[in-house]
DNA sequence: CCTGTATAGGCGAACGTTCGCCTATACAGG
DNA sequence: CCTGTATAGGCGAACGTTCGCCTATACAGG
């Protein structure tokens, strides 16, 4: 690959200064229109494209954003990455950034590449997702000070800047959803109580099987990891239940959950939508083609990465700005929720 | 977020030229135990970090690898996104290089962020998924003789770096697996002629067939484009034909296309696996967990993404390298294919 | 004709490294 | 005691920008 041409290649052909260059193409100080166009015809011609790295070093800033996520297992995938790095992308893009990608292994806890990632200045801030309580990234960033947005929430006393959805809420509805089809017996299948977005989502099932004046039985929710086999596995404990104590709906915390549910459910004979409702969460793009199309709730991964970004630069620009935004998200409903037939 | 230390705060504090400090961090130079042991001391107490900009400009490189991939519309998703980015990830960081995203739009063709890209030095090479017939991006690359590795190829008569999954080996095996379960009409839902993937994928499929003496009949191939819809309205007019013409399974050339079929067989009374056999291609994660379980190829994204990276490495070191590499895919037997019924 | 201001564009310095070359000292060998 | 070589570390320059300040010219107003 041939060398690029520089600020004094185009000033030499050009008769000017190098700094001269610089100042047409910034479009700033008082240059004569004669000269400019001299200047600009010398650009067309060496194709010149101002060099990223000198900028970089020389405005302190490398226009990189660094966005974080969790990989999951093999076995699973993640429903929103790429909706949520399309939205992230576009919108850097327009502000003339680029999105730098790493992952986040949870188990090593390894902060080393994060350190380096901020101390050597690799990127000018970070999105981070896969939050959860106690997360070491929030707390090392916060301590640094380091301009970051998280999709989600830690802990509640830590005060820092973060978009995510209002689970509870959806989870309230889709549970007001199955009392609205005359369901009593609904559990649910969740994650460890260590998991912040599992919790907050609880939070919502109890708020609205209280007000039904519905008393919360033990064992209505049955806790794993999120996988389809834990889906299938809690579902199957619950539907195997004396028939006057079986839940007639399952509410997953997941479309994976769910989907582990329905297996479950078809391999006990059972149809879903009539015999037992199963609901998900994440509107996956699979879900609407289930045998039945899954009732879900869709979360808005194009508007949270978009202000995600946006608040991120807000951030990196020292402006005050709303920092904790939670948006609502919306029930999909289709085939797989039904009225429920054994009282 | 405090300035860091440089170079220059811990060669003061030392008590040396700023230049031995670079050249104990880089081990490289003479330095005695003695002053090499005080610097190290110094560099932990200001923990400083080489700012990379600084060395980005100095050395001529980013550290930064571009990753390219066309984003699917909304209501597909990308099975193998995760997983390559994930791969990949691992690879460069283990090189000290970073992934840099960023989406191809095929409709607009816009090169122009690539040309802003590479001109501007923004990052080493390039690693491009979703090729094409004619891809822009890699007439523009070869031209340039930009360094970069394709996952998939492009016309054939381009010669240029790539690493690609045999996909026609793949949907051979999967129609002799089928004849060998004693179907004879046998029909495909493909892609666009314009797919460099389908045409190459269909190759499979023809080799299969002539052998076992069946000729093609007109109409066994529906064409459409990548998505649920498409597999289902191809497979619906497939399977509306009369019994004696109707085909007994339907090979679909990705998970996407089967999981129409699926549902077109289901609302037609059909039972997949049982009355109609129906394959995929990709081994998505969820294929596993459908009802029937689908029957699938399965690529090996993880080898691919390692492989493309350690490749791009070579290739941007200007060693002569192995260029165009075909990997062997896995054919995956679940219950959605079965034995032929009625002949 | 003199002074003041606007316009055009040059110049030095700096961002923080890395690299190659140079000098000064120490010490060994004859 | 002199010369040669190894060791330690200093120094200048460069990567290619951007930014602020400066000078030179042109021209208007009194």
């Amino acid at each position: 690959m041939k060398n690029r041409a520089t600020l004094k290649d185009v000033a030499k052909q050009a008769g000017v200064s190098y700094q001269t260059v610089s100042k047409v193409l910034k479009g700033q100080g008082h240059v004569s229109a004669n000269t400019k166009a001299r200047i600009q015809a010398v650009v067309q011609e060496l194709g010149y494209r101002p060099n990223i790295r000198a900028r970089n070093l020389r405005v302190q800033r490398n226009h990189l954003i660094g966005y974080s996520w969790q990989p999951e297992p093999p076995d699973l995938y993640n429903p929103i990455l790429e909706k949520f790095l399309q939205s992230i992308i576009e919108v850097a893009e327009r502000q003339d950034h680029h999105i730098l990608t790493f992952a986040w292994q949870q188990e090593t806890g390894q902060l080393e590449e994060y350190r380096n990632l901020i101390r050597s200045g690799r990127v000018d801030g970070l999105i981070l997702s896969s939050i959860d309580f106690d997360d070491p990234r929030v707390a090392y960033l916060m301590e640094l000070d380091f301009p970051f947005v998280a999709f989600g929430r830690a802990n509640p006393e830590w005060d820092f800047a973060y978009i995510d959805v209002d689970g509870g809420t959806g989870i309230r509805q889709m549970t007001e959803h199955l009392l609205a089809l005359g369901h009593r017996r609904i559990a649910v299948l969740s994650w460890p109580e260590s998991s912040r977005t599992g919790e907050d989502r609880l939070q919502g099932y109890r708020q609205a099987m209280q007000p039904a004046g519905i008393p919360l039985e033990e064992g209505w929710i049955e806790r794993g990891r999120n996988s389809v086999s834990a889906g299938y596995d809690g579902a199957k404990r619950l539907l195997q239940r004396p028939l006057a104590k079986r839940p007639t709906a399952l509410i997953g915390m997941s479309d994976t959950l769910a989907i582990g549910a329905m297996n479950a459910a078809h391999d006990l004979g059972l149809i879903v939508g009539q015999d037992v409702s199963i609901s998900g969460f994440d509107d996956t793009p699979l879900s609407q083609y289930l045998q039945p199309p899954l009732t879900t709730i869709r979360q808005p991964i194009w508007e949270i990465g978009q202000r995600s970004i946006e608040l991120l630069f807000q951030i990196m620009e020292g402006a005050p700005a709303e920092c904790q935004i939670l948006l609502p998200p919306k029930l999909i409903i289709r085939q797989s929720t039904g009225e429920a037939v054994n009282q």
